[in-house]
DNA sequence: TCACGGAATATTTTT
DNA sequence: TATTCCGTGA
């Protein structure tokens, strides 16, 4: 029971809270009931107070499961319940944690009847939503063709931005795509027949976990009464980068308690292109009044000279909560600005100082590598493979992302879901002279029979594509006519598969060997749905290759990511390579105060991961096509920066 | 109806 | 730089 929940005497506690955390952060683990916002600077032992605050919730007697942890990513949840668990005992696991999006789906999927879904309703990544718009997109602008219509990348963006932020695709279209205006109406008429399409065949994307979760529990005040009563308390991390409808769930989630805590920093929000809003932030104390601040100012993770920096660039913000970090690490070395002679020279550069760094003890894993976007490290990488420097790279085009991986899975999801118009697409489109007009027949016969892929035996097929369906028809007669484990079922496709990868690219190999990756991870799930729920919703987070397998074992490797996919990490040394003018930040971003703004700190996020040793690199000379320009300045974020904090220097050019 | 080749074109970032 | 679009030949 919550009285249990807040003892004032701390005797009773067998971990000694008190002296593991500054004050600020004990103030804020103890501080358990009503609403609370923890503004936490870079490096202020965030994770650390969390994690504090779940053991000492568990040790006060609160039932785990009444506990819910709501993340940027189930990795971050998992590795504080573990850290919880470490410290206080097993209980700590039974913890509910996840991002929003995985949270929406199970209390949707028990929910499902109530927003007229099948409780087995199947989950759209990206690329089916940006498959689905294609199709729709399409059908409706059939009509006269001028050539700048928005692509499906750019309509699914449009829509995930209104939807995020609660707005009508009007909006979004005259605030930030003014320039298809006049597409207007098709674009809306589109996004209708998307939601129609989703609707029909069972299908949510992302944000519709979001969007579902926020109705049923709007709509179903008994529903919402036994959800909130049921989370006595919420704590959630990385607030910054919340949106409109998370805010929305979260207040119609505590409506009972009002015990929810959430920490953020503004000065680190950096996904507004998904629709998050770093006023949320600041609107908190509105939205629950009598809300209880509490800032962390101490960074215990950057020497002074790092921080210096870092305060520079952060100060060029215009609209802030302000705080100034300090840190007692002392000595450390000044943050140096690299200029190379172009891309290649950077790499050397990089390369090389690695070396003279592994030279001197330093850890391989304990060195990153950052970048703005996810073919910035392609050179890079070709150096690394060169000098044999084992690495692992995050962020970016990732596993799932691969077209073998995708043909795989298309096979998987249509035994789980026979409806799957743009799965099956993609599997008949495998097969030698079967096209779109041949596949669009195939599935309607499938749809017709209605008992789900059987439908695929009243075929009859004509013609040279007689071969190809013929191998198909055994697949799945094969894996209907017993019940079979998920990874048996995935052996199958796999053997089913191997003749078309080997005809369709010439890196077999080494694609083969991600198959093989892929039914590892099969092994470990019992039932299909969640397995491809769980590659929808959280997909393994690191790029394509061979480095995949080592998830799991920390082995020692250089680090790449994305600025994005390097949040809340750290490390001894952290280059950050192509902080170039015209990259990062990049040229579309500069005409938008906003745009830029938003690139400013997403700057500050990667300078703020280095520990000791912070180098920025840029390559002079760089033709932009897009623009016509020739890019050759720093970036404008770190150029006017003194000497005495930032030291200029040129790679040598024999690199 | 399919497959292929050339031309246009838009270019992060992620649940 | 690669994807995506569009026209042509089989």
């Amino acid at each position: 029971m919550p009285e249990q929940s807040t003892p004032s005497n701390s005797g009773q506690f067998r971990i000694p809270y008190e002296t593991r955390l500054n004050a600020s952060q004990y103030e804020a683990i103890t501080a358990t009931e009503g609403p609370l916002l923890v503004i936490a600077g870079a490096g202020s032992g965030k994770t650390r107070t969390l994690t504090y605050r779940v053991a000492r919730l568990v040790e006060a007697g609160v039932s785990p499961s009444g506990i819910l942890l709501l993340t940027f990513t189930r990795k971050a949840a998992q590795q504080m319940l573990e850290r919880a668990t470490e410290l206080l005992d097993s209980r700590c696991g039974k913890v509910a944690g996840g991002t929003f999006h995985s949270f929406g789906n199970s209390i949707l999927r028990k929910y499902a009847p109530h927003m007229g879904l099948a409780p087995g309703f199947a989950i759209m990544d990206r690329a089916d939503a940006e498959a689905a718009i294609s199709i729709l997109r399409k059908e409706i602008h059939a009509g006269p063709k001028h050539r700048s219509f928005p692509r499906k990348h750019t309509l699914a963006n449009i829509f995930s931005r209104a939807v995020n932020k609660m707005t009508t695709i009007e909006d979004v279209v005259y605030d930030d795509y003014a320039h298809l205006s006049s597409d207007m109406e098709a674009i809306a008429l589109i996004f209708q027949a998307y939601q129609n399409h989703k609707r029909e065949h069972q299908l949510l994307d992302f944000d519709d976990l979001l969007v579902y979760l926020q109705q049923l529990l709007k709509g179903h005040p008994d529903i919402r009464e036994r959800i909130a009563s049921s989370y006595r308390y919420i704590m959630v991390d990385e607030y910054q980068d919340t949106n409109k409808i998370q805010a929305e769930i979260l207040y119609l989630l505590t409506g009972v308690h009002q015990n929810i805590m959430v920490v953020g920093d503004d000065s680190q929000s950096i996904y507004a292109f998904r629709g998050a809003n770093f006023r949320n932030i600041m609107e908190f104390p509105k939205m629950f009044p009598g809300t209880r601040i509490i800032t962390l100012e101490e960074n215990y993770r950057s020497v002074q000279p790092i921080l210096n920096l870092t305060n520079v660039i952060i100060d060029q913000a215009m609209e802030k909560y302000s705080k100034t970090l300090f840190t007692r690490r002392e000595g450390g070395s000044t943050p140096v600005l690299v200029s190379a002679r172009d891309e290649n020279s950077q790499s050397l550069f990089v390369v090389h100082k690695i070396q003279e760094l592994i030279d001197q003890g330093v850890a391989l894993n304990q060195i990153a590598v950052l970048f703005r976007a996810g073919f910035h490290s392609f050179d890079l990488e070709i150096e690394l493979n060169r000098e044999q420097m084992p690495f692992i790279k995050v962020g970016g085009f990732r596993f799932v992302e691969s077209a073998h991986i995708k043909d795989v899975l298309a096979h998987l999801r249509v035994i789980a879901n026979p409806h799957d118009r743009i799965s099956w697409y993609r599997i008949l489109l495998l097969i030698n002279k079967i096209g779109p007009t041949t596949a669009q027949k195939v599935f309607e016969a499938i749809r017709n029979e209605g008992s789900g892929y059987t439908g695929l035996l009243t075929v009859n097929s004509t013609g040279g594509a007689l071969k190809g369906l013929k191998r198909l028809k055994e697949l799945f007669a094969q894996i209907d006519s017993f019940p079979m484990s998920v990874v048996k079922m995935g052996e199958a496709v796999v053997k089913h598969y191997l003749p078309i990868l080997k005809e369709r690219h010439d890196d077999h190999p080494k694609r083969e060997k991600d198959l093989e990756q892929l039914l590892a991870i099969m092994e470990r799930y019992d039932n299909l749905g969640n397995f491809l729920t769980d590659m929808a919703l959280e997909p393994p987070n690191t790029s394509v290759g061979d480095t995949f397998a080592a998830e799991s074992a920390a082995k020692d490797r250089l680090v790449l990511s994305t600025v994005h996919s390097a949040k809340g990490l750290e490390w001894h040394t952290v280059f950050i390579i192509w902080a170039l003018d015209g990259r990062f930040p990049s040229a579309q971003s500069i005409y938008k105060a906003e745009d830029l703004e938003e690139e400013l700190r997403l700057m500050y996020v990667a300078a703020t991961r280095a520990r000791e040793n912070l180098y920025f690199t840029y390559p002079g000379q760089v033709y932009d096509r897009s623009v016509g320009v020739m890019l050759n300045q720093p970036s404008r974020f770190i150029a006017m920066v003194p000497e005495d904090i930032l030291e200029h220097r040129w790679a040598e050019s024999n690199f």
